[in-house]
DNA sequence: GTCTATATGTTGATAGAC
DNA sequence: GTCTATCAACATATAGAC
């Protein structure tokens, strides 16, 4: 048995965890196929995670970070504007096509559990008191006065920029299904997501009053 | 008795049931607590819908043509571009401030239980073969080439032009648990809400680029 | 149509051997 | 750390009286 026999195990199962959770949510899921999928036996999600309340926060804990973690980097980064939104487009759709499930499993955890996203802002780093989120959102309201200053976009808050963003990234995913009987069928709905890649930096863009 | 006594607890366990799967989703919500809501035993869903299955399938049909018929009926009509964005905006805006929870129960629902959305298209009328959808879409494309043609503005598909409007008008109402840890608690989500009403049109209105 | 009572099957969770 | 065996609690669904 390696040294990480253990940690591997607990890898396992989360992985496992994941997967079912993603396909039939919390309540859905059933930690019997959690165990069959991870290759163990079903005690061993209890001697791991206390219980499937456990298991599912922190479950979402990791896939809440995967999906807002690089979107943050870049927001707050020193990158001009369009180039974030092109980056931020490029960011969703690459981890979104590679995880189509993720924004539904993601939204619904939000809605049935809003409790899990307690302690959400409370990693503070570097000795600022500010939440990550918090600085984020100042950097960006930093870039989004000078330019509308200087009359390149029109006014808009930090917080409705994302939002419009965030939406026009994430909701074409979370709605996808929906979108497949609408315009006939999964190559309708992969040409419409692909072809978002250039159409909506564009888009938003222009939404913004931005002058190229 | 009155003659409508039994319509009318159909009706009450239809409301009891969509609040409890709005609330807790199909698979957490309980008959009981349905029953119990209702004001009626747990043995009367099983008289008016034959089971669980039943009954989630009865209030998502009816929840999700809530949702989309206003704004089909908008969309396929004969008014003009800007118009149709400024009213589909504010339609939205009135049932999901009434209905909050709905978005979120209805993507949950089409990712989870997919096949809640077969037939949603049969509902052919007029003896026109092709669904009400369908022909939604066939106005729009001919109203967004006319206008691309005048050069009032950018080439753009029927259903890009609907995914980003109903992308933007909704998935704040999905992620509001997110939006209202990030920006700071309900009033800041509720001002950032009521403040699309008018932002809204008027950034997706330049985001087709379209010359007033 | 509406109820009480009960059957039937799952599910999350634990005890205890190895 | 991992397993087998088992429990106690529930949830859905049905039977049958009124």
């Amino acid at each position: 048995m390696t040294p990480e026999a253990d940690t591997d195990t607990r890898e396992r199962i989360l992985d496992a965890a994941r997967t079912a959770f993603r396909e039939s949510g919390t309540s859905g899921a059933r930690m019997q196929e959690i165990a069959d999928a991870a290759g163990v036996n079903k005690a061993l999600l209890h001697y791991y995670f206390r219980n499937k309340e456990t298991l599912a926060a922190g479950v979402f804990t990791r896939e809440m970070g995967r999906l807002v973690r690089p979107v943050f980097d870049t927001l707050g980064s020193e990158a001009a504007l369009d180039d974030k939104v092109r980056r931020v487009v490029g960011l969703y759709l690459d981890t979104l096509s590679e995880f189509p499930g993720l924004p539904a499993y993601v939204l619904a955890e939000i809605h049935f559990h809003p409790e899990r996203l307690e302690g959400l802002l409370t990693q503070v780093a570097d000795g600022d008191p500010r939440s990550r989120a918090a600085r984020v959102f100042e950097v960006l309201d930093g870039q989004l006065q000078a330019a509308a200053a200087e009359g390149r976009l029109r006014p808009i808050t930090a917080h409705e920029f994302v939002v419009n963003l965030v939406s026009l990234c994430v909701f074409p995913f979370a709605a996808a299904p929906l979108i497949r009987v609408l315009t006939g069928g999964q190559d309708a709905l992969d040409h419409l997501l692909e072809a978002r890649r250039a159409a909506l930096p564009e888009f938003f863009l222009a939404g913004l009053g931005m002058t190229p």
